[in-house]
DNA sequence: AAAATTTAACTGGTCGACCAATATTGTTTC
DNA sequence: GAAACAATATTGGTCGACCAGTTAAATTTT
């Protein structure tokens, strides 16, 4: 979840906690090279596939560059933060879900009010489509896809793509994690009314009402996974 | 950025591509499994590292599971959303510098409210620190370093660990964007200001408080990114 | 024929060898 | 001695072969 590398096998564990280690020592400076991924290899007795697995890694958090046939070279932070950076890393493991409900509230509440300023009549179209759609399809197996391309359709009109990918990276855990809890299960009617008057919101421009209906959409879950992380 | 694989190789998208593919012909379906990696290496004339790394992305997003001595399986979503999601997949570049900032600055505002409800002594101990050293640094190299981790303890406190996750995700696209971009080469002291008023707020639970004095402590840095939207 | 067992084929994961591009060293030239 | 060039070593990227575990097929047994 949210970390391709969360398998945490422990030969690229071992290789982050390495590279910690030479930070610590003032072995690794930044903006300084690292050593070869052979070299790196071989001296923790890794294939070298893990040092790759671990490079890329700290590649996607900005913490190394790769260059091609020279090799890769640390970012240009200093050593605590750098620390600070590959511990949070280390630790990820799986979110629990009131996180992930909690985070998406906050995308999707702040998707719908940049939707308000920037949908143009694409978006709005595209959106009422995406609504009928998913009334066609309330009471089939089909339901809880439309819902998401309903949503997916409201980030496209926020016109803010780091929160599209964002919500595109935890969707499919949620989804997941409430099938496991048998959430979902049965459809409230009220969703109906509650799509309609975000659209509604969001071609009037009345962001003020549309944040309140996404709030108001989205409490059930909310109140749910809050409920659920109490229990536990 | 925010894509470990956005390096986009020709060989990397033609397997993303192929998966498209197959299931807008319908010969891919929901939970069904996926040819072998050796069998669509063989059907694109493509080398198998580039179809595991088409795999490793679409599990990174829930789209596949792996299992590791039997097969791959599509996640149980129907075709619709399936496909919506391989193209925003693909369609994954650099972000622009404005979402990012606006992304972080929503971000950075449900962290300060969070960690009004939630930090416990600990945290706002952590906080503090983190300031002292922020203003003990803040004529040296080290400042932009102190104020990433002052920001840390931040989400740290709010105890969403899936904000914390982003936040670290996006921060080195944008440090690496405005270091591009020639911003925040000279500090301004009002900032320490800001850091302290956003620490008090938190300890005395005034979420109202700490998130204006967020938004306020971002602004700078929101109105530079919103400008060099307009200019491009 | 049906069930149990053995065998073979196939799977994702891992490893070592090779590729082209780069960086370093060694050599020549002036 | 310095600069220009050539040869060598090193680099991340790629590929094909092998590994252990799973699955399907073939064989035997009843």
């Amino acid at each position: 979840m949210l970390s391709k590398f969360n398998n945490k096998e422990n030969a690229t564990v071992k290789v982050l906690q390495h590279i910690y280690d030479l930070i610590n020592e003032g072995k690794l400076k930044p903006s300084s090279k690292l050593p070869s991924e052979r070299k790196m290899a071989e001296e923790l007795s890794v294939g070298r596939t893990h040092v790759r697995n671990a490079f890329a890694e700290l590649e996607f958090y900005g913490i190394i560059k790769k260059y091609p046939q020279s090799g890769s070279l640390v970012a240009a932070i200093h050593h605590n933060a750098l620390q600070g950076l590959i511990s949070d890393i280390m630790s990820i493991e799986n979110y629990d879900f009131f996180s992930l409900v909690e985070t998406r509230m906050i995308l999707e509440i702040e998707s719908a009010r940049l939707a308000c300023e920037r949908a143009d009549d694409k978006d709005i179209e595209a959106l009422k489509l995406a609504h009928k759609d998913y009334l066609d399809n309330f009471n089939s197996s089909r339901r809880v896809e439309k819902d998401m391309i309903f949503h997916r359709a409201i980030a496209q009109a926020s016109k803010n793509d780091v929160i599209k990918s964002m919500l595109l990276i935890i969707t499919p855990d949620i989804l997941s994690l409430y099938k496991s809890k048998d959430f979902c299960s049965t459809p409230l009617p009220s969703d109906k009314n509650e799509h309609q008057i975000i659209i509604d919101a969001i071609e009037a421009r009345t962001s003020s009402k549309a944040v309140s209906a996404m709030r108001l959409h989205l409490d059930r879950l909310y109140t749910f996974a809050k409920k659920s992380k109490l229990d536990s």
